[in-house]
DNA sequence: ACAAGAATGTAGAACGCTACACGTAGAACA
DNA sequence: TGTTCTACGTGTAGCGTTCTACATTCTTGT
C-alpha cells in the first residue's frame, strides 16, 4: 500500500514552445497540427519550422484528453499462431504514412483487455477472432469504432467486417482432396464455437455431401492446448476407422497432426493427407509441405486498418470487406 | 487535408460523478484510486463502493497527463519469432495482479516505436533484442524507465537488464554436439552484430578451441529474411567441406536449415547434426525434433517486468538479472 | 468608396486527473 | 489548560492539447 508520487518528466517540448518560437499562438500551432481550416502558407511554413528545429512532437495524452490519440488498438487471441504476425504487418503498412500508431495487446479474455485499451483512450480496435463473445461486440462498437477480423455476423452499421470467404476456403479444400483421390475426409475443428469455424464446418459438410461424401463426415473438435491437439489426433489416427485425410483448421494444428502422424509411423500422403489453413510461413517447410488455404492475411489487416480509420473519421454505414481464399497444393496432400 | 474532428465520446464516468455519488470531494477518491496517505477506513469503503456502482475507470489519457499511464511498452523486432510469445506470457503473468498492461509494439525499426511509445507516455519499456541501437539506448533510458531483454552492455545505472548467459549457452552446445562424436560444427549466425550475437559467437569460439576444434571454426552470418537464410544454409551444405552439425542462433532459422537438408536429400542427424536456441514450441514437433538450448522466456519476461515496474516506483540503481540456459537435447543432434 | 463576406489569426475554456498546500479536529503531552 | 502532533479531508492549479467564439484583415462586387 505504499504511495509512489509518479517521477516528472523531463522538460518535453511542448504546443507552448513551439508557439513562442514560431511567433504565432498556441491555436495556430494546433491548427497546423490537426490541418484545420484557416492557415496561410506562411503561417504554416513557420510553424513546421519550428517544430523541425525544436523536434516536437505531440504527447497523445493531451491530445486524448480532448480529442484523439492516433492510436489504435488490435487485438490477439494468441501470439502464437503466425497468421497474425501477416495480418500485423498488413495494418503497419496501411498505417505506415499516417499519424495512427497499432499498438497490440494479447490476451484470452478480450473483455478486460478492450476495458483497457477504451481507458487508454485508443481510437479505434481491431479485434481478430475467432476468440470474441457475440454479445459483448455491439457494446463495444458503441464504445469505440472497431472493425472485426474473422466474424461472419454483422450487427446493423455498428462495425465493420474483413474476413475471407470461410465456408469457400472450406469447400475448396474438400474439393481439392476429392480430385486427389482421398474420400475419408475428417475435420479438425475447433471446440470453441465462432462464425468462422462455424462456417468452414459448414463448408466442409456442404461439399462432402455435395461430393457424395456424407457418410464420411466426420468432424473432431477441441482446444487448441497442444496437449487436447495431440490426444484427439492420435486417437483419430489409432481408430479402426482411421481417415485417408485431415482438414484442419489452421496450420498450426495441422503441424502438431504432422508430428503425431510422423511418430505414429504414418507417412505423409500416402497413409494419411494433411491440409491446413491460412498458408503460414511453415507451410513452404520441406519438413512440412502442408497444403493450405490462402486467406491474405496481409492485405485483411490491411483493409481492416483502412477501414478503422475512415470509421474513426466518420463514416457510419458498415463495410464488409471479404477475399476470396485460393489453395495453395502442397506435397502433404497429393494423391498417394 | 480534410479537417476532421475528434468525435465526442459517449458520457463516460469520472472521478467527479464518483465524488458526487460518495459524497466526498474529488480529491478524496483520487488518494484512493492512488492508495494516498490519509484515507480513513470508513471513506475508502465508500469511495469504493461508489467506484463499483458507477463502473468507474479511470482515463489513462488524464492521469497520464499529471502522473502515469500505469501502461508499459514492449517492443518486439519481429512478431514471427514464437520465442518472443513466451517472453509476452512472461510479461503477462507479471503484470495479472497489478494496475498495469502492456501494449505491444512490433517495428523494425524500434526507433520511430520508442518514440511512439514516449508520446502515448508508456511508464516505462521493455525492449526486446538483438535489433537496438546501442548508441541511442542511453538517450531512451533518460526519457524513460527501461529494461532490456537480450542485451550485455549495461551503460551505469541508466537501465536494467535481463538475459541468458549466451556465452555459456553456446558452449553448451558446442560441448553437446563434440559429446555425440561431431567435430566439424558450424554456426548460423545474424549478419546484424549485437550483443547477444556476439556473446553465442565467443561462446562457440572459445569452446570449438577447448574442445581442440579450433580449426573448424567455421561461422556464417546472414540476415533473417527467409530467402538469404535459404541461400547460405544451401551455399554451406553443398559446399565440399560440408560441416557434420549445424548451431543456428535461433530455432526459426534451425527450422529452415532442416528444410534445405531436406529438401538436399541429407538425413538429420546422420548427414548433419542441427540445433537451435530458444527451444521454442516447434522444436518438440516430430517432423524436427530439434535439439535447442532453452532459456525460459517466460522467466525473462516476468523478470523483465517485475524489474520494469520497481524502476517506475523509484529505483535507480540497475539490476542485471541473469538465466542459466540448459540445453534440451532431442533426435536432431544424436549421434550418427 | 463601402458593405458584405471570406480568410486568417487569437483567447481561453474545457478534457479528467494528480498532488500541493491547506484547514480542521481530535489525541497526546506537558 | 494550552500546545504540539498527527490523521484525515478539501480546494484548486495545473498537465498539453483541441476547438468554439470571436477579432481582425483582406477581397470582392457594386
Amino acid at each position: 500500500m505504499s504511495e509512489i508520487k509518479a517521477p516528472k518528466r523531463a522538460g518535453r517540448v511542448t504546443i507552448r514552445d513551439v508557439a513562442q518560437d514560431a511567433g504565432v499562438s498556441v491555436a495556430a500551432v494546433s491548427k497546423v497540427l490537426r490541418n484545420a481550416y484557416g492557415v496561410s502558407d506562411s503561417l504554416r511554413e513557420k510553424v513546421l519550422l519550428s517544430m523541425g528545429k525544436l523536434n516536437y512532437r505531440p504527447l497523445a495524452s493531451a491530445r486524448g484528453l480532448r480529442g484523439r490519440t492516433y492510436t489504435l488498438g488490435l487485438l490477439l487471441p494468441d501470439l502464437r499462431n503466425p497468421f497474425f504476425a501477416d495480418i500485423f504487418d498488413g495494418v503497419n503498412s496501411a498505417l505506415a504514412r499516417t499519424q495512427y500508431q497499432a499498438m497490440q495487446g494479447i490476451s484470452v479474455h478480450a473483455n478486460e483487455l478492450v476495458d483497457a485499451m477504451i481507458d487508454r483512450q485508443m481510437d479505434g480496435l481491431i479485434l481478430i477472432g475467432p476468440n470474441e463473445v457475440a454479445s459483448r461486440l455491439s457494446d463495444i462498437a458503441n464504445r469505440v469504432p472497431l472493425v472485426l477480423i474473422g466474424h461472419h455476423e454483422p450487427v446493423d452499421n455498428l462495425f465493420d467486417t474483413v474476413n475471407n470467404d470461410d465456408q469457400l476456403g472450406a469447400r475448396l479444400v474438400v474439393r481439392h482432396l476429392h480430385a486427389q483421390g482421398h474420400r475419408r475426409i475428417a475435420m479438425m475443428s475447433l471446440a470453441k464455437a465462432s462464425t468462422v469455424i462455424t462456417q468452414r464446418e459448414l463448408g466442409y459438410r456442404l461439399e462432402m455431401m455435395e461430393q457424395g461424401l456424407g457418410t464420411a463426415i466426420n468432424i473432431i473438435r477441441c482446444s487448441q492446448v497442444l496437449r487436447d491437439v495431440q490426444v484427439a489426433v492420435r486417437k483419430l489416427l489409432e481408430s479402426p476407422h482411421r481417415p485417408d485425410a485431415l482438414f484442419c483448421w489452421t496450420d498450426l494444428i495441422a503441424i502438431e497432426a504432422i508430428s503425431v502422424a510422423t511418430e505414429l509411423g504414418l507417412s505423409i500422403p500416402q497413409d494419411i493427407a494433411v491440409v491446413g489453413y491460412d498458408n503460414t510461413m511453415y507451410c513452404d517447410l520441406a519438413q512440412n509441405r502442408l497444403t493450405s488455404v490462402d486467406q491474405s492475411g496481409e492485405l485483411l489487416g490491411l483493409q481492416a486498418a483502412r477501414l478503422l480509420i475512415e470509421r474513426i473519421e466518420g463514416r457510419t454505414e458498415a463495410e464488409h470487406f471479404v477475399v476470396t481464399p485460393r489453395i495453395v497444393a502442397r506435397a502433404s496432400s497429393r494423391r498417394p
